[in-house]
RNA sequence: CGGGACGUGGCGCAGCUUGGUAGCGCACCUGCUUUGGGAGCAGGGGGUCGCGGGUUCAAAUCCCGCCGUCCCGACCA
């Protein structure tokens, strides 16, 4: 039994942790191979994982810290079922969702496994909140999620089940609301602050969880799926999703009295027609045919840009792209040449990006190998002009912050104003001084430890391995023990391992025998704990003892009397005090 | 859900085209040597080749179906 005195610190001697000399063959995502290859996660299924005692450590640092910050804005932590009766998804319609999962109990009754926790925390806040006087409340809980995801991937990353820190706020007033919404993003900015994480703060879409108001908490990555348009300077940051921007005009010059047909034979693209008409893309407009539930709907953007779906579907709602059948009766031409001049508004309706209203374009005539020049919105056909395109990078973030780029995020968590979303349907309603009823004003708030963690192994890695943040480090120090257990190496390092856990800090002692140093030199790196010490022959009688920090390589040589506080100290440094 | 790839000892892979004894590296076990950056020698254990069906004297290999996993896209608090 390995002994450990110390709470926090291990001897590694008959521990469990499955190192890997290889990258698993699966494995894209620099966090998905290096947390194989360190022992912190064995897959399961696609989408479900296992965390090992090591993994386990970072996992739980991460959710201490957020713990301590959500105490500290006056949350309190509570714990609700993962498995819920499915008339309570019904009342707020999110019964049916694709991701949810469905079953029956024993006598038929439909449940389904929460993928969150709004209906439930809700349906008990109906309950128990009656009050003025018992509003406003944070309550928070760590607690599994599960999604039927249509694809898992990236290791850790994307997952089928996994633990979240989700709060909700029930306030008596938007005033409360945004109160409670702003201790949240405070807390926030410390716990991503303390894990050692870069980060950004984004504008995001309501999404399926409705209300008035949201943001994410980003952590720019190649191995994000999420992209956040943002300045430099930070002043803008946006989800693309709904980023807007000032496009570049081009010079379009005169546009003429009416639109001129040409023969544009064989022409399908826009960089064939800008190739072939010599114009920049961006005095042509794109014409793409979707089909909502209301019927056929022509989007159009310039050339230059792209139709951004999401954007769409809060304009025309959900949609599919139109067969080419379709788009043949509708248009009597192909893909290629159509635009939205002569187009019956009874049949199809046309939604142009804001960007049409400037200027005259290059469109399809609805002619196979024909363009109209000189087309303009509002005199030669009528669109609704609504903002339907993405944000392209170099373009200027609106509010004159500069230039925009275009990063890849993962996201770590979130807070969306509420409003009466899920209070009102399921009944939270409160009386207030006056003894009228209202119905309570929620928020939500989460945040993914492990996706936190593997954030921060795709922010901080190298080729050998990875580089944690002070803050959220499996271990504090790690000591390679060269030599055998009875070895003076072995004693010293043992008094050295509790001397440090004295100090306070959370130390690991490879003390496991019969291997190389050079095994022990690798997996160290692999682990990466921020300081790593070197107890061998050349440590004793006499010292020095060798420290390296793993992020820098720095070494420093100690001698060994007080070893202990100058490694302690050393710590300090890179944990920032 | 569309497109693509893969499935062979624990891990990483070869063998499949052209059917005929299941192989390599690492890991593992034993012994000896070694011990400050994934050791050396010798010996050894471990695989119904994802599952089911078919063709054949004979299937890891050819055919059909299914399952699983990954990647791209769609989708997605």
């Amino acid at each position: 039994m390995p002994a450990s005195p110390y709470r926090g610190s291990w001897r590694l001697a008959g521990r469990f942790w499955p190192t890997v000399r290889d990258d698993p063959a699966d494995a894209e995502a620099i966090s998905h191979k290096l947390s194989v290859r360190a022992g912190l996660v064995r897959q399961l299924a696609a989408g479900l994982y296992t965390v090992t005692p090591i993994g386990l450590r970072v996992i739980q640092r991460v959710e201490a810290i957020i713990r301590e910050e959500m105490d500290r804005i006056g949350a309190q932590e509570l714990l609700m079922p993962v498995m819920h009766p499915a008339e309570i998804w019904e009342a707020t319609g999110r019964y049916g969702l694709s991701e949810q999962f469905r079953l029956e109990d024993r006598s038929g009754r439909k449940m389904v496994l929460g993928m969150t926790h709004e209906e439930i925390i809700t349906w008990h806040a109906a309950r128990e909140l009656r009050s003025y006087r018992d509003l406003p409340q944070s309550w928070y809980q760590i607690q599994t999620k599960l999604r039927d995801e249509p694809r898992p991937k990236s290791g850790m990353l994307r997952v089928r089940e996994f633990t979240m820190k989700d709060s909700y706020s029930f306030d008596a007033d938007e005033e409360g609301l945004e109160r409670s919404y702003q201790a949240h993003s405070e807390a926030y900015a410390r716990i991503f602050d303390r894990a050692g994480l870069t980060w950004y703060r984004v504008e995001s879409d309501v999404g399926m969880m409705g209300g008035s108001g949201a943001h994410e908490y980003m952590a720019p990555s190649s191995a994000g799926e999420d992209v956040v348009a943002r300045t430099a300077d930070g002043s803008y940051a946006a989800n693309v999703e709904l980023a807007v921007s000032k496009a570049v005009d081009p010079d379009f010059g005169e546009a003429p009295s009416a639109p001129e047909p040409f023969d544009t034979p064989g022409i399908g693209s826009i960089d064939e027609l800008a190739r072939f008409t010599g114009q920049h893309p961006a005095t042509l407009a794109k014409s793409v045919v979707v089909v909502a539930e209301s019927g056929p709907v022509l989007a159009m953007v310039r050339g230059e840009h792209q139709v951004h779906e999401k954007k769409l579907a809060h304009v025309i709602g959900p949609h599919r792209a139109a067969h080419a059948e379709e788009i043949r009766q509708w248009f009597g031409a192909d893909p290629g040449s159509l635009g939205p001049v002569g187009v019956d508004p009874g049949t199809v309706r046309i939604v142009a990006d804001l960007t049409l209203e400037r200027g005259h374009y290059v469109t399809g005539a609805n002619r196979d190998g024909v363009h109209l020049r000189g087309v303009v919105l509002g005199r030669d056909f009528q669109a609704e002009a609504v903002d339907i395109r993405t944000v392209l990078p170099g373009e200027q973030a609106p509010g004159g912050g500069g230039a925009l780029e275009l990063v890849p995020v993962i996201e770590i968590g979130n807070i969306f104003k509420l409003g009466t979303k899920y209070s009102d349907p399921l009944g939270a309603r409160y009386l207030d001084e006056a003894g009228t009823e209202r119905t309570i004003i929620m928020g939500s708030y989460g945040i993914g430890p492990a996706r936190v963690a593997m954030a921060a192994i795709e922010q901080g890695h190298d080729d050998d391995g990875i580089i944690w943040p002070a803050g959220i480090a499996p271990f504090d120090v790690h000591i390679v023990l060269i030599g055998d257990h009875d070895s003076p190496q072995a004693e010293y390092a043992t008094a050295l391992w509790s001397e440090l856990s004295d100090l306070g800090l959370q130390v690991l002692l490879d003390d496991r025998p019969g291997l190389r140093p050079g095994e022990k030199f690798v997996e160290a790196d692999l682990l990466g704990c921020p300081l790593r010490v070197t107890v061998g022959k050349r440590t004793l009688p006499d010292g020095p003892l060798e420290v390296q920090a793993r992020a820098t390589r720095e070494k420093t040589e100690l001698p060994l009397e007080g070893a202990a506080e100058a490694i302690a100290g050393l710590w300090r440094g890179i944990a920032g005090g």
